[in-house]
RNA sequence: GGCUCCAUAGCUCAGUCGGUAGAGCAGAGGACUGAAAAUCCUUGUGUCGCUGGUUCAAUUCCCGCUGGAGCCA
């Protein structure tokens, strides 16, 4: 029986120091980073997805950045596919594969053996009411388990039945890992976070994040790549004067927290996170800490 | 200086014709298999500003005090 791909995978809340630790991890390691965040993917949108820097790459080899532009559409069946393709490539150079990025969902469908299969029809439902959608799915799904409230579950739901012919409830949901993961998840202290994240909008803000909105804003596009991020749709609300900049900021701030709850408690929940408290003083000992429980 | 109004959850406020109180936001917890930085669910005990009085019972009524807002001099 062959032995499974090694991949060393990091995980954690948004600003926690993911990307540096990533770095430092590929440098010791001979390692290739593979990007598993859901905006990163997108060109253009650099600093409100606080993507790694030419610099901070320190001539590491990155994948999966900057590989759409942001009237494209990419999903995690994309991602999936991609994703794996490049941990193959990596491997086939004697390198190691090495996932950094927060979006759990897509982490978990490339390191885990969750099936996905190519749909073609896409009805947006956009006539119906919520009751009528959830009703709809009740007729042709009683098991569901989505919430009527959450229209956007209904419709993928729904768009899955008429893909398939079969019920999203119904189909197989596996937990198998593909790969030998090792799953590196930085943290620290709430308020230590909270702290660290609304420092780095304004330094997103310093570094040119109100040009890039509205450089953004300017194209008229408002693709699912632009509306997703945290970060430009807030500052198209000052655009449009139904905000002022300081609301905008602030709102900024308060969903990155609360997006950082949200990782927790995917990863708390979903992943075997090896958990690593950052020693923000000395990186070093950080990633000292790491390596060695690595090559233990 | 005189008069009026306000003081209730971290914030903005509602309310109790006297029986110790509730919304929004914030915060916290959770779900997650094709939008996932998205989407959705659950969750509200606080010396009702302080002191005294009336009362079986006061956050609620009354006296005074403190702080804030306004009007008149």
């Amino acid at each position: 029986m062959n032995s499974m791909q090694k991949v060393i995978c990091i995980v954690g809340p948004t600003g926690v120091g993911k990307t540096k630790l990533s770095i430092e991890l590929a440098k010791k390691l001979n390692g290739e980073i593979i990007n598993a965040d859901s905006t990163q993917v997108y060109k253009g949108m650099d600093i409100a997805t606080a993507k790694v820097t030419e610099e901070e790459k320190e001539g590491i080899v990155h994948y999966l950045f900057d590989i759409k532009e942001i009237e494209e559409n990419y999903t995690v069946f994309d991602y999936q596919k991609d994703c794996r393709l490049k941990i193959k490539e990596i491997e086939e150079k004697g390198k190691m594969p090495i996932l950094v990025g927060g979006t759990g969902l897509y982490i978990k469908a490339a390191l885990y053996d969750y099936k996905f299969e190519d749909e073609n029809i896409l009805n947006e439902y956009s006539e119906y009411t919520d009751e009528e959608l959830y009703n709809k799915l009740l007729s042709i799904d009683p098991n569901t388990e989505i919430h009527m409230n959450n229209r956007k579950r209904v419709i993928r739901a729904l768009n899955y039945y008429d893909n398939t012919n079969t019920t999203l409830s119904s189909k197989e949901k596996t937990n198998k890992l593909l790969y030998d993961v090792m799953f590196v998840g930085l943290t620290t202290e709430r308020e230590i976070l909270y702290d660290r994240i609304n420092k780095r909008v304004d330094i997103m803000l310093e570094n040119g994040l109100l040009e890039e909105a509205k450089k953004i804003y300017d194209t008229n596009i408002r693709s699912k790549a632009v509306l997703t991020p945290i970060g430009y749709k807030e500052l198209f609300e000052y655009f449009d004067g139904k905000s002022t900049l300081e609301e905008s900021i602030e709102l900024i701030k308060q969903r990155s927290r609360k997006y950082a709850k949200r990782q927790y408690t995917w990863n708390n929940h979903q992943i075997p996170v090896n958990w690593f408290d950052v020693d923000f003083n000395n990186f070093d000992n950080t990633v000292k800490e790491v390596i060695d429980f690595i090559n233990k």
